[in-house]
DNA sequence: GTCTATAGTTGGATAGAC
DNA sequence: GTCTATCCAACTATAGAC
């Protein structure tokens, strides 16, 4: 094939292995199924990453990024705050359940990290940066809604990412989309019951909160 | 070694594959290494079970049934609902983080079920069993507790598996138990939220909400 | 039932021609 | 930079002796 700078070149095969990864899982991505995939030799992928770890690692860190820029979507802007929560996480929800391939393959880099200690930093990069995303969309949230949270916004976002976390696992098992949203539902209520409406005049948030939770 | 009925072999054979799957991970349980672990050679393997996903099906039925007689403990008894739920929780999480290993096998075996069509069965036998066991435990709660839950128990009993797997997950990750214990405390609250005292009278159940969520 | 031996694949990694 | 050819290790699975 043509000539190509070793930085392109190693772009083109991250993003080969992110195909092959994310559509036949992550034991598929060998590197010769990689070297395929981008029309290119063997060769060329052991000239552009010393191993296989190498550039597993640099898949990992390219589809952790896309999975974060892709949840991080503009926020709904009208609405009473429980509305907008419940459309956030919707909105959260769509972009989630659009690229099924990348979230198993997420997990599976998740727990291939677990188990091999020269890659272990992968699954605590994803982790980190889940965790920082959440905390982002928490606050987005919490500006569109005019809201404050009642718990530290570190313990609130590290419920989003576990629910979020737990809801996809399910969804990945049962492909049940239905139940997935309808848990994130009750998911939205209780971030609801966590919101109080902002004040500019110091007054006790606890006689405003936006919304108790509802019973069912 | 000594010959063993068939039966009793696979039963052998089958611990042998859990233990060194949880130990050194599932791609390390190759047919050879699950065969050097019992004791045993290549060969007694394939006589036991026709291929490696028979194996591998039958171990993962047998852990997930581990899994699930681990964590339903005997219910604490005495004190507030709020109390109860907290305490239920927790001795959750201690026979949860006992068991690491189990634990990230457990997710392995679901990744590794959901990119193989031949064992797609086990990702889904294992959410249902999780379910079964958080039905039972939500039930055995509100029984010691003497409460009812506020939503379907089908809805709460899916909310405990996503947020189980979430925590453990994240545990997983960083290895932070305090934050994983400080986490599943949140989701207490949430449950204590939507739980109300039962009453042998018929009475209004809202008003007589055992514990609002708490503000921090 | 259990063993050894081996067939047949696959995949990581490197060497060397171009 | 890219290709082909090749080495070596590890694995599943089976055949056949004991």
């Amino acid at each position: 094939m043509k000539r190509l700078p070793i930085a392109e070149r190693r772009e083109q095969l991250i993003e080969a292995a992110i195909t092959v990864a994310s559509r036949d899982g992550i034991d598929a991505a060998t590197v010769r199924a990689v070297a395929a995939e981008a029309g290119v030799s063997l060769g060329v992928v052991h000239y552009c990453f010393q191993d296989k770890d190498e550039l597993l690692e640099a898949m990992a860190h390219e589809i952790t990024r896309q999975n974060l820029s892709q949840s991080l979507l503009e926020m709904p802007v009208s609405g009473d705050a429980d509305v907008i929560i419940g459309r956030a996480l919707e909105l959260l929800w769509t972009g989630i359940s659009a690229t099924r391939g990348s979230q198993l393959l997420s997990y599976e880099l998740t727990t291939y990290s677990m188990r091999h200690p020269e890659v272990r930093q992968v699954s605590v990069n994803q982790y980190v940066v889940s965790h920082e995303a959440a905390r982002q969309f928490l606050e987005t949230l919490a500006r569109s809604a005019r809201i404050d949270w009642t718990l530290p916004i570190e313990v609130m976002s590290r419920l989003v990412v576990m629910m979020t976390d737990g809801v996809v696992l399910a969804w990945l098992a049962d492909d049940d989309d239905g139940a997935a949203r309808e848990t994130l539902e009750v998911f939205a209520q209780f971030l609801s019951a966590h919101a109080e409406l902002q004040d500019g005049r110091g007054e006790d948030g606890l006689s405003r909160r936006v919304v108790r939770d509802r019973t069912a």
